[in-house]
DNA sequence: TCAATTGTTTTTTATAATATTGTACAAATA
DNA sequence: TATTTGTACAATATTATAAAAAACAATTGA
């Protein structure tokens, strides 16, 4: 009827694991000291200490605590089940949304997802108010929450928003100092999209990855809390339509190639306006790709 | 113990406005329809024409509903009082941070804040929940919350990606068509910046509404939901920091003017890669400037 | 017959209540 | 005097639940 002790039995089980490393009959260090081993208040501690004396574990008077006898596995506390991962829970949902083509102003029923998501309402009210910063969802007048997403504008800002983020990135590769990580990188990256080339024809499901990983190193260059925010939620969507709008997934991919090519060889020769104009070509093809799938899907 | 009835108050005293507009003994329409008119589902429908049944407003047996009497103004329903706006809880958590120059890592008290701002609680999760998506604030492993920004890594990466939006959106300007509004706003800006100019020995403070009226007119270009999120929170941070810094204020709205007009200049003669250079020389003014009044406040 | 309306039930949401946890401070110990 | 413990109090996380929405069934009247 309150929060949850789990606090409690995961420091309890951590302390005892603790005691575990202690030889017999050892004195037990201060409450503070307890606190700090299992990340949690004195308050948890004391209930801990109290608990494992009840068990005969620890013989506790004032500030004189010993060990008493060895913990047994029996000892420990049972934990609740289902830990449900709260951290990605951001690449489950846009999962959810995308896989099941969950089409826009589609009302999101926090029930729903908390069964579906295996996660706690709050938690999900939390989410759903961090991503509405983004302008993925909203609130509804008479309640709960709705999907905004993937209609035809959020695509045209969504592509405009990631190109401005990208040709700021080629910039700052091709100013990057020759010992810079990402000239490995992009040599390796040129080899693969040389090999995947050759054998386009049957391998040209492999491009998806190497996408992927070719704008992943771009952007690695640059630094920046707010802008690795929003790559990640970027990256994910346009790596799901691409993967799935099917239609001549071939052909594109092999320009695709050659549109890195192109980037990698202006950003090796440190011509930074080369680099920005294939990079803003690139990027054009990319949305028009993602425009064209999502009237795909409108079609079918 | 359970959520306010605030909602079936509203629409009670709002179906009786409606009622008000009724002829005397007039049908009254059916509920699918008061519940349009309200804005609220059935059940809360329901609930007021009960309520009206009940003081005789209205006789109800099954479809046929009609007025008895002309609703009076004792006949409303007081409301719970304090709509406390949540729309503007944004600007003021900002201002209080900035204002009272609130430290980087300072734990922060959803129970404090919930009285300070005279905001639910749950409110103010959800508020930080979003806030936390752009770095300002973040969860701590032993609960609550913690306010993360304005460290110098804050201030440079806030800046930088400042710069990043803004050549953007000076680039989208030189490519303004003649018609687009900005070019009357560019003009009418350049015009007071000329008149500030003349008289700023006295009326050097101005500045800071007319730096804040150019950098949002240049902005104002620029269609992008992303985009706009972002902005709002960046003026914000940079508009305080300004006011506060006195030192050397009425030089460096001088040398703000100055390089303002340059951009303007540019603009005009669809400059596009000059406008761009002088934005640049601009954004590395405010960004040595916002990094300088974070030194200055350590110090005192 | 069927569209609109009402009656009824189920589901979902918002939010106050509260057990758990964290924190501050006083008292005690060594 | 610096730690440690005892105690009181405040804040947080989570639940329980009334209020509201939504879904469904039954009824009505053209």
């Amino acid at each position: 009827m309150a929060r949850s002790d789990t606090r409690y039995r995961e420091a309890f089980n951590r302390i005892l694991g603790y005691c575990e490393t202690l030889p017999p009959e050892a004195p037990i260090p201060s409450e503070t000291r307890l606190a700090e081993i299992a990340g949690v208040s004195r308050t948890v501690i004391r209930r801990c200490l109290t608990r494992m004396e009840e068990r005969g574990l620890i013989s506790w008077r004032g500030r004189d605590k010993h060990l008493l006898r060895q913990p047994r596995p029996e000892d420990r506390i049972a934990l609740p089940e289902a830990p449900a991962d709260r951290r990605d829970l951001e690449q489950r949902f846009l999962d959810w949304v995308l896989r099941f083509d969950v089409p826009a102003n589609t009302p999101l029923s926090v029930a729903e997802l908390s069964r579906t998501f295996d996660v706690p309402q709050y938690d999900l009210k939390e989410f759903l108010a961090g991503l509405s910063r983004f302008g993925l969802v909203s609130r509804r007048p008479q309640g709960g929450w709705m999907l905004l997403g993937f209609t035809k504008g959020f695509a045209i800002e969504l592509s405009d928003f990631r190109s401005v983020l990208e040709l700021n990135a080629v910039t700052q590769v091709a100013e990057a100092p020759v010992d810079h990580p990402v000239w490995a990188e992009l040599a390796q990256l040129r080899a693969d999209h040389l090999a995947l080339k050759q054998a386009i024809d049957g391998d040209f499901h492999e491009f998806s990855k190497l996408d992927e990983r070719f704008h992943l190193a771009i952007n690695s260059v640059v630094r920046n809390r707010f802008i690795a925010e929003f790559q990640k939620v970027i990256s994910l969507i346009f790596h799901y339509h691409y993967m799935w709008d099917k239609s001549e997934e071939k052909h594109r991919n092999a320009a695709a190639i050659d549109e890195h090519l192109t980037i990698i060889d202006a950003l090796e020769a440190r011509d930074a306006g080369a680099a920005r104009e294939a990079a803003q070509r690139h990027l054009r093809t990319s949305k028009t790709t993602l425009l064209s799938s999502l009237r795909h899907h409108d079609l079918g």
